[in-house]
DNA sequence: ACCTTAATTCAAGAATCGTTGAAATAAAAG
DNA sequence: CTTTTATTTCAACGATTCTTGAATTAAGGT
C-alpha cells in the first residue's frame, strides 16, 4: 500500500459513521449489505449512507456490486489488512511492541 | 482503546504531515526529537509542526516532555499498538485475513 | 408507458481542519 | 533585568468535509 492510500484509508475510518458501516459489514460477512441496509443499521439517511460509503469505497476499504436493484457493499479485509501491514512495516519498521498487539486478542493492548 | 480515541487516532493519521511526523519520531529511536528538528526535517513551520505535533499528542500517538528549553515528542508504540489491536479485534473480529497481514514482513499485503 | 423501489447525485449551508504570520510564554545566559 | 532561543498560541482566512433535502438515475414490475 502507497502512503497516499493509507492517507485516504486513515481519513475514511476517522469518521463515526463510516466506522461504524465497516463495523456492519464485518457482522454481516461475505456476503455483504444492501446500500438501504447499511443506511438502516447505521441510522443515518439513504443520502448520508451513500455519501460514506462512497468515502470507503474510494479508500478501497470496501466494495460494491450491484445485483438487480440492490448495490450490496462488502468490507475489503484485503485492503484492511494492507493498511495494518503499512502501520506495522512502513510507519513503525515493524517495531516489536506494536507487532505484539497484532499477534493474539490476549496481547497487553 | 475506545471507538472514540481509535477516531481520533485515524484522524492524526490521515494527514501528510503529521504522518511524516510519525515517520521521523519511529526513525528517531527512543530519545526522540526536539520540536524544533521535526520541525525541520518535515519542512514545516514551527507553528505548522506544532499544530501538527498537538493534534499527534492528542491522539496519544506521541509524548512529549520538556528539558530545559527544549521539548522532546517521541512517538508512543504502545498506542500505536493499541490502534492495531482496536482494528484487528474490535473492528474485524480478529478475521483471519487482517491477522495474517500483521504477522511477518514476508506476508502478501 | 407508468409506477415503485433502490440508490446516487447535486446544491446550499454549517462545521471542521489547515496554513500563515505575528504575538506570547518558557527557560536559560549574559 | 535584558536578550536570546525554543516553542506555543492566537486570529484570520482559505480549503475541505459533513449534513440535509430535493432531484436524478437505475432497474424491475404492472
Amino acid at each position: 500500500m502507497d502512503e497516499n492510500t493509507a492517507l485516504v484509508a486513515f481519513g475514511a475510518l476517522s469518521n463515526a459513521t463510516r466506522l461504524k458501516i465497516v463495523r456492519l459489514l464485518v457482522e454481516a460477512g461475505p456476503d455483504g449489505l444492501p446500500a438501504g441496509d447499511v443506511a438502516k443499521a447505521a441510522g443515518a439517511s439513504p443520502s448520508r449512507a451513500s455519501f460514506h460509503l462512497a468515502g470507503l469505497a474510494n479508500a478501497g476499504l470496501v466494495t460494491a456490486d450491484r445485483q438487480a436493484r440492490t448495490i450490496f457493499y462488502r468490507v475489503s479485509f484485503e485492503q484492511l489488512g494492507a493498511l495494518m501491514a503499512f502501520v506495522l512495516n512502513d510507519c513503525c519498521k515493524g517495531h516489536p511492541i506494536v507487532q505484539a498487539c497484532c499477534g493474539q486478542a490476549t496481547a497487553s493492548c
